[in-house]
DNA sequence: TTCAATTCATATTGACATACTAGGAAATGT
DNA sequence: ACATTTCCTAGTATGTCAATATGAATTGAA
């Protein structure tokens, strides 16, 4: 019942992007430096989030990747949903359809209902744009 | 981000002792055929049950298991817990203590403490004895 | 036009967890 | 005594995670 760490990594190189973006991309090499993950490993989780259009990247000397909306029009479930596969708390609630022969007779599916209801209804209410500020704000203080 | 069979496992026992205890004990074999599960399987899960106090075994021929509580007095939380070893949705939010050295500049943690949050909120409102009545409800539905 | 910097693509690996299966020991009611 | 039950430990196949490794493709700048 654990993130992985590839939804977390996303999550972070999203933030991260939102932060160093000065006008121009933002290179996979400063991030691993400045989150301290191997900039291979991130390379792989950035190409599920480019090749979803959820950052654009720019090859090349001064190359990068871009954000391609603004931060509050990304909410973390998107981001952990694609980079995870799902968030559903059993498989039978991963797809669009219940196919479980023991659905119509099974309590706990109840209870797995609202958990996901649960999880997403937290992870689709944080934006990008709300993880950006706690980010620049937990910094501020403790810079000061 | 998956419950694993363990857990549901634990509470499909539970479940099925609380409907099946007629005054005696209930046997892993009943469970395990009811169930269409393994029954070595279920036994090491019951042993953990069995270990916590969630239930009394007792050996030998009519032996079994027996629920020690009221239905009521146990949450889906305690035994999901008790089998998963955590709910948390992030390692650094497993025990009492936050020991990350990124915690205070961490923006996720915010967000993983309100997912954490939400989910115990479900696991711990939701008890055996709801679980108990959705089971034997939908069991009327699906025999009448 | 060459070169260095960057992303892109694919394969491999080690460690670990999951979901069991297997075999027999211990206890106990009849 | 014996059959029935739980109890205990070990083994195992499979898959996933979290990387690492290697090199190709692209492109801005000298």
């Amino acid at each position: 019942m654990k993130i992985s760490t590839k939804g977390r990594y996303a999550l972070r190189m999203m933030i991260d992007i939102g932060i160093n973006d000065k006008g121009g991309p933002v290179r996979i090499k400063d991030i691993a430096k400045r989150q301290k993950i191997s900039d291979k490993y991130l390379e792989q989780i950035i190409s599920m989030l480019n090749k979803a259009g959820f950052v654009r990247s720019i090859r090349g000397p001064q190359g990068g990747y871009r954000l391609t909306m603004k931060p509050s029009e990304y909410t973390a479930g998107m981001i952990l949903r694609l980079t995870e596969g799902s968030l559903a708390p059993v498989s039978c609630l991963d797809g669009e359809v219940n196919d479980c022969p023991r659905q119509s007779t099974c309590a706990t599916l109840k209870l797995w209902t609202r958990l996901n209801d649960a999880i997403n209804g937290v992870v689709d209410d944080v934006t990008l744009e709300d993880l950006i500020n706690w980010q620049t704000q937990a910094a501020d203080i403790y810079y000061i």
